[in-house]
Parts: structure tokens; sequence; C-alpha cells
DNA sequence: CTGCTAGTACTAATGTTTTAGTATGAAGCG
DNA sequence: CGCTTCATACTAAAACATTAGTACTAGCAG
């Protein structure tokens, strides 16, 4: 009955994704989704819910027939807290370094670090 | 008898930042570094270091008494694939937006982000 | 009514990561 | 030598994450 872990795990992440794109789904909505993309049975995509209900990401109400889910905290908010945790635990909290490593590498596009370039900017 | 992974897990990297740190230790020397942190068990540590020998990111030669290993790949080269790793499970392989996040959010000080302004000139 | 469909609850197998115990041997000391 | 210390190999349990099966219910098409 206990869920310690507060963070997402990978599999959650992927469904979470696709719930704030769906808005408020059922079960059905997410596993046809996830389905267009690999194989996948409609009770694992149910428990995955469920559990992630139980870690307070998502909220249940009764709907028509089933349950209609939505997501308890914004998507920006949930990610921001992943960046930080990740920041932490690879760059001991220190958000620089992820900075230089994402400038140098050449993941970004001159476009982006136009864009980046501006809203730096005090 | 099969390690598929290729990436580090959490724990793995706690125990290959200690040996970057410390360059070419012996389990026993990551072992005390790591308890100054946190109660763990000398054979932990082994059994860590050896599954990082499996998956390559250690080689180990004879020493005096005990092994001594060494690291195979360079942190920043690990450090990097981790990042991309995160930016495509999070962000869809896009760099910006992690680059947006980490700019709007108050986790950089004015000095950071004047570093950051300089080094991300062409 | 009867059988089919869509739904949930409960349970459980499988997989992966993390932690550590036990057996065993080499080396040094008194 | 006999005992303690430090080391490794092998094994495995605990904890966490992922996937799915089974039983049961309600509603609806025929």
């Amino acid at each position: 009955m206990k869920r310690a872990r507060t963070t997402l795990t990978g599999q959650e992440l992927e469904i979470m994704k696709v719930i704030w794109k769906l808005g408020t789904p059922t079960v059905r909505q997410v596993y046809e989704t996830l389905l267009e993309r690999r194989k996948v049975a409609y009770t694992t995509v149910m428990t995955m819910m469920n559990i992630l209900e139980q870690k307070g990401y998502l909220k249940k109400r009764q709907g028509d027939r089933a349950f209609v889910y939505a997501p308890s905290r914004p998507e920006k908010q949930v990610i921001r807290a992943m960046v930080r945790e990740f920041v932490d635990r690879v760059f001991n909290g220190a958000a620089e370094p992820l900075l230089l490593h994402l400038v140098e590498d050449d993941q970004l596009t001159k476009e982006e670090l136009d864009e980046i370039r501006k809203s730096i900017r005090p």
C-alpha cells in the first residue's frame, strides 16, 4: 500500500506525456494512443495509471462509463522537478555545467542558440 | 549472465563519481569514501564495481594486494551520454526546451548566466 | 434472456537494481 | 603454527519497476 518514490520512472513519464497531450482521457484512450507505438496490454496501462494516481500525479472521477483521469499537476511543473532531480544527481545541483554541456555539444542549431541568447538577456 | 543496459543507473553513477575523483582506487578506497556519506557494505561496493567492469566502465588490474580499478571512459564522455539520454527521454531529443527550463528557472546566479552568455557567443 | 463488450479490482509473474551474506584463500603476526 | 585481517568469487535476498492475467460486473445488441 505504500508508494515511497515520488519521482516519475521511465514508463510512468511516457504515460504522463500521453495524458498531458490528451487532456482528460480514459484508460482506453491512453491505451490506444500507446498502441500506435508499441504493443502493450490494456491492464498494464490501467495498472500504471492507478500507480500514478497513488503517487498523486493523476486524479480520477467517474465518467459516463469508465473512469476519467486528469493530471493533477501541470506538465511544466513536473518536468521542472525532473530536471532539478537530474541536475542534483548528475551535477550535484549545479545547473551551469549542464548548460555548458548542452551549449558546447552540437545538439543545438544556430537558430536555437539565437533564441537562447535572446531569452538570456536580462 | 546478460547485462543489456548500457547506461548508468543511479547508484552506479554515484560510484563512478567517486572513482573519477580518486583516479585508480581499490574497492576498499571507494568503500571508505562512500562510508563518509552513508552506510554500505564492502561487498556491495565490490559487486557494483564488478558490474561496472562488465558494463565496460571500469578496467581492473592486479595491484599489490587487491585489484586496482581505473575508469575506462572519461567522465565528460559518460556524463554527455547521460545528458543526451535524458534529453531524449524527457524532451524527445530537443535540447532547447531543457535549456530554457534552466534559464528561466532561478537555479542560475547572475554570474553563471554571464558565463554562459560569453560561452554562447559564436 | 443470453451472449458479447468494456470496464475495474485484485493478483501475480517477470525483470532490473541494489544490497549484502557466506565460503574460501593468501598474507602477516605473535 | 594458529589466528586475525583483507581480499575475491559466488550466491542470493530485498526492493523497486514493468507487464499482464483472471475474476467479476454492468450494459447493451439480438
